[in-house]
DNA sequence: CTTAAAAATGCAGGTATTTGCCTGTTTTAA
DNA sequence: TTAAAACAGGCAAATACCTGCATTTTTAAG
């Protein structure tokens, strides 16, 4: 077996696996791991590969890895655009944190007159630069992690508002129900959605079909469902029948 | 597996649902917790997470770190030594908004444990990055233009806490009293004095001997007087006799 | 076809990295 | 205050790596 043909095997099983090891590629072109090391030494100068300890990745898999501070920008800017649609003059809306809602908020229309109540002071000094939006700041201990603020406080004070929607971010949900990880933010998250009138779920598609360790709501109990896919999308196909409107 | 996978899946793991656990990531990886520490002090190191105990945070969770170059830094820095002095463990502080309390709220000394009630956001979200800190946020509706909580809500909740001291930043003041130019948060702040054992006055030089619209208190109720010059320079000396302390 | 130069390969050894386990310590939460 | 969990640092086994060198293969010119 020639190098030239080596070198093309090894780069069509990236392409197809997008990582190998040495040790494989050793067995199955029947040659020392020394060689291998060498041909992928070479593709790596060359930038057809990515070498690691152990064996190769991708180039497009290191891509990945590299730009994940813009990580799904582009999917929460869908996001936020189809969730602004939903906005009228009047509406009293409840909002949780995370960075979907932010992306909402930056972009609210100038011309919404709207009131908002939330528990993250993230959003609301987004919301605040908003010349006609009323902002109420749900008060209460401010969690560590999530920077947003829970307690029985918050939960009561929840309680006395009647809102027209709530826009909740999630950190996992599956066909069974919207699940997350912190369990005080649990308890408030229920309190915002016996609140509002409607419920309204922006995710990105990925956190679809995940689970964490406490429930939070039935699925069947959203109202609308939005994502950066088409409604006619694979993922999204065994959510419609749940689910009363999705975006 | 390869680590670089193994990172990148941790990485995109934690851009799902912006935090991660040590175990969780052990289970799915089928790898030891060790292995998976090491791994996040690297992406920490990197910074591409926020390790905590436990395991690890998104970084874009954390405060946008945009470091807007607040007026008079140094003078506010000198200030803030100053005024951190004063703060023992188990104190309970109610503080407004304001850049000056900013600086004062991000040198917070690591090992110390108080409780902080406050109406601004901004210093809320700083606070929280304290490790012992207790945070709670005083809620109510937003003011436009100052960024801090204000309305009768913040005024009846201020007058449930009973406070060891106050932080009260201010933007008028001359030997008649501290003025204010905007009446709603007047209001706030006298709550804020009454439920204070003490009242504490952070302020730049430049402050003193400018009077506004509305009387917020008397100076000789300041219990302490912090500027960046010292009690013995001319400017301070009017004031010497009518606060009880100054630094 | 022969043969010398060049390239490629395998091997030996010594080094470096990764990983799991162990220790004792710190942190957290009840 | 205490018990459990998480942590840090060190150790050791396994694996991967690199360098230099001898051997084989390829190349190309005579």
């Amino acid at each position: 077996m020639l190098k030239k043909e080596r070198q093309a095997f090894i780069i069509k099983e990236i392409n197809l696996h997008n990582k190998v090891l040495s040790s494989d590629l050793s067995m199955a072109l029947d040659v020392s791991e020394d060689t291998i090391r060498r041909d992928l030494n070479e593709l790596a100068l060359e930038g057809r590969v990515v070498k690691v300890h152990g064996g190769a990745l991708s180039k497009s898999y290191q891509m990945a890895a590299v730009q994940a501070d813009t990580y799904a920008y582009e999917k929460k800017e869908i996001i936020a655009m189809k969730t602004l649609k939903l906005f009228k003059d009047g509406m009293v809306i409840l909002t949780s944190g995370g960075t979907t809602m932010r992306e909402i908020a930056k972009r609210l229309p100038e011309s919404l007159q709207v009131t908002f109540f939330t528990i993250s002071p993230l959003i609301a000094l987004e919301l605040a630069e908003h010349p006609k939006a009323d902002v109420i700041l749900l008060g209460g201990q401010l969690s560590n992690a999530s920077k947003v603020t829970i307690g029985a406080e918050v939960v009561q004070k929840i309680s006395e508002i009647k809102a027209d929607i709530c826009i909740l971010g999630i950190n996992g949900m599956d066909l069974d129900g919207i699940t997350d990880s912190d369990y005080e933010i649990v308890q408030v998250k229920k309190a915002m959605i016996k609140a509002s009138k409607q419920m309204i779920i922006p995710t990105i598609s990925e956190k679809l079909n995940t689970a964490l360790r406490y429930k939070v709501t039935p699925t069947a109990d959203i109202d609308c469902l939005i994502t950066e896919l088409s409604p006619l999308h694979d993922t999204i196909q065994p959510y419609l029948s749940q689910v009363k409107l999705v975006l």
